[in-house]
DNA sequence: TAGTAATTGATACTGAGTCTCAATAGGTTA
DNA sequence: TAACCTATTGAGACTCAGTATCAATTACTA
């Protein structure tokens, strides 16, 4: 992610380099508010503006996705894998998990093609429990 | 809209009925503000808070739908047409064209499974340009 | 028609995200 | 290595959607 941002062009400061450290790695859908948190611990003074101009500037290069959620008021990110694709977001613990969008895409076309309508994106999330919260819930 | 209020036990208030007059037919995607906006013009003195809540409670009941959009801030609503379904939500004009979803369904129980993951809920949105607008846009 | 509990409006509040601007610090060039 | 220039930063003020509070009002019921 760092070796992304100078060869756009972006300078790699102090607190680039602590949240994209803190970023890179995580499974875990987050928010702003948690990075606020997490980098305020481990590296003191990274100023809220700059988490989200951060955030901000990850996502226009594609390293992080935008995640919605019903009833979820911030917004929350994930890294992004590489090509478009579909989250699978356990309800329990955030778990993301990645799905290759290909049978997607044909049926947003299909519908689209249906409606007369000409797509210019779309947008699809599925809510759920990942199989080990699953269990960890059934053994209560 | 009004009766189902009343048979679920709900006043009907003045407020409540300028609201459910300017919201029933709308084809077109609508937010709070809007419905703000309309009520001050059409019926005077119905409180930001009450549009608010009176769309929350015909959230609730399953008379409106939340549509979320990428980028935008404030929640949006559609009347419910009835089942689950999907929208095609035109990025220029906002009108919402509803698609039964069973096939939408099979695809994200089939992901799921895939990912053995447990279902609570899916969502998706396809954002893009509707026949009218598209050919609007081409006689420019 | 009176009683009573749901509903309302005004208004204060919350909290996520944005904007501003002076101070700082990457990266580049000499 | 130092100096320069401009991108970036942090502090804090601001915005704005949505929520909470509470006294006043009003729809329904008996």
């Amino acid at each position: 992610m760092v070796q992304a941002l100078s060869q756009q062009g972006y300078r790699v400061t102090g607190p680039r380099r602590a949240l994209v450290r803190l970023i890179a790695d995580r499974k875990v859908r987050f928010t702003a508010a948690d990075l606020e948190e997490d980098v305020a611990s481990a590296t003191p003074a990274v100023g809220r503006a700059t988490v989200f101009r951060t955030l901000e500037l990850l996502l226009s290069l594609g390293l992080v996705e935008r995640v919605h959620t019903e009833g979820e008021r911030r917004d929350a990110y994930v890294v992004a894998e590489g090509l478009h694709h579909h989250h699978l977001v356990c309800s329990q613990c955030g778990v993301v998990t990645e799905v290759m969008g290909c049978m997607v895409d044909d049926l947003v076309s299909s519908l689209a093609q249906a409606a007369d309508f000409q797509v210019e994106g779309h947008w699809m999330e599925i809510v759920g429990l990942c199989s080990r919260c699953r269990e960890a819930g059934s053994l209560e």
